[in-house]
DNA sequence: TGCTAAACGGAGATGGTCTCCGTATCGTGG
DNA sequence: CCACGATACGGAGACCATCTCCGTTTAGCA
């Protein structure tokens, strides 16, 4: 890749973060573009659909879902919370933008979606939560990680469209959780 | 109203509920227009934003969720079959068309929603239901019926935006009913 | 039947998405 | 060091959906 195009590339990612965060996944993207100093043709051109620029700007999230994992796994505590300090957590990663939960959750069974492999590692991150209240003898029978995630991802989409704060979050969650328990 | 747009207001009403329900929410309004052979114009007169449309639309479903709740009141049964039961009967009726589930849920919360005084009626059916199961002592405490909305609204968004089918559905509100059960 | 208020409907403004292609720039090989 | 071909740029504009404005038509009453 050229020079200019990786500085413009960059450029791109950096200022999509920003407006995404702003205005929610639905931003124009020409004001992107504006805003990063190109024409909307070269936009379009690192980035041919929107969630191709969404698959960008996640790179640096998948770091901090396996920060958060980690952290979430060496948590002290009862199954229960630590199975709701995940969900917390799960709640926060996907919550970063405006109709990113919608966007995430679905994405997660959407074999065609170019941000899937970032989905999955947020889905392999509950895995490894599930596994280890699994062998705690912690879990119902049945419960699996991909249940965790629409689970959650569902909670999350409501509390993101209707503009929910955390209280009113947290006990949905707990629903949730001890629905799952033993 | 005259009677030419009495007529046009019905034709236009009814042509919308096919179109919303064959595209989703998002169908262009201007070809609920054209079908009804009217012109935007007279659409947009009558249903000054999306939403107004569709509240006319559900009209006839508040008494389809009347007639669901008094079968899921009148069901034999554990509370948890009863809880469940009207899990999906309330997944049912609010995934008519494809974004009615995150529509009608976020409606809820939104005090300047066109649709609110229509979702109210879908509360106070889940209250109902609440009401009944906490009087035969079968929920816990701190269990309420926005609670259930929106759990369960959350688990019809996810299965609306990714297509589950219904069996995968089942599992997702047992875990919701579990949560919320003794 | 004639009149007026009401309703119609379509042309077009607006705003977002995305493409095409002439222009500018990079960076390499001579 | 420079010339040239490959690469990238960017903006004009096509396209599509939303929504409005206003000249035209019509219902229904007196």
């Amino acid at each position: 890749m050229r020079a200019d195009a990786r500085r413009n590339y960059d450029r791109i990612v950096e200022v999509a973060r920003e407006v995404f965060r702003e205005k929610g996944y639905d931003a124009p993207l020409d004001e992107v573009a504006r805003r990063a100093g190109v024409g909307p043709g070269t936009l379009y051109r690192h980035f041919p659909r929107r969630d191709d620029l969404l698959d960008a700007i996640m790179q640096s999230w998948v770091d901090r879902v396996r920060e958060t994992t980690d952290k979430a796994l060496a948590r002290e505590g009862s199954p229960r919370e630590v199975l709701i300090g995940w969900f917390e957590a799960y709640t926060a990663l996907i919550s970063s933008y405006k109709g990113g939960p919608a966007k995430i959750t679905s994405a997660m069974g959407d074999p065609h979606s170019p941000i899937l492999t970032k989905c999955q590692v947020l889905a392999g991150a509950s895995q490894r939560v599930v596994d280890r209240l699994d062998q705690e003898g912690a879990l119902r029978d049945g419960v699996d990680a991909l249940q965790v995630c629409r689970l959650v991802g569902g909670v999350a989409t409501v509390a993101d469209n209707a503009g929910l704060p955390a209280a009113d979050v947290r006990p949905l969650l707990e629903v949730v959780a001890d629905g799952m328990l033993r």
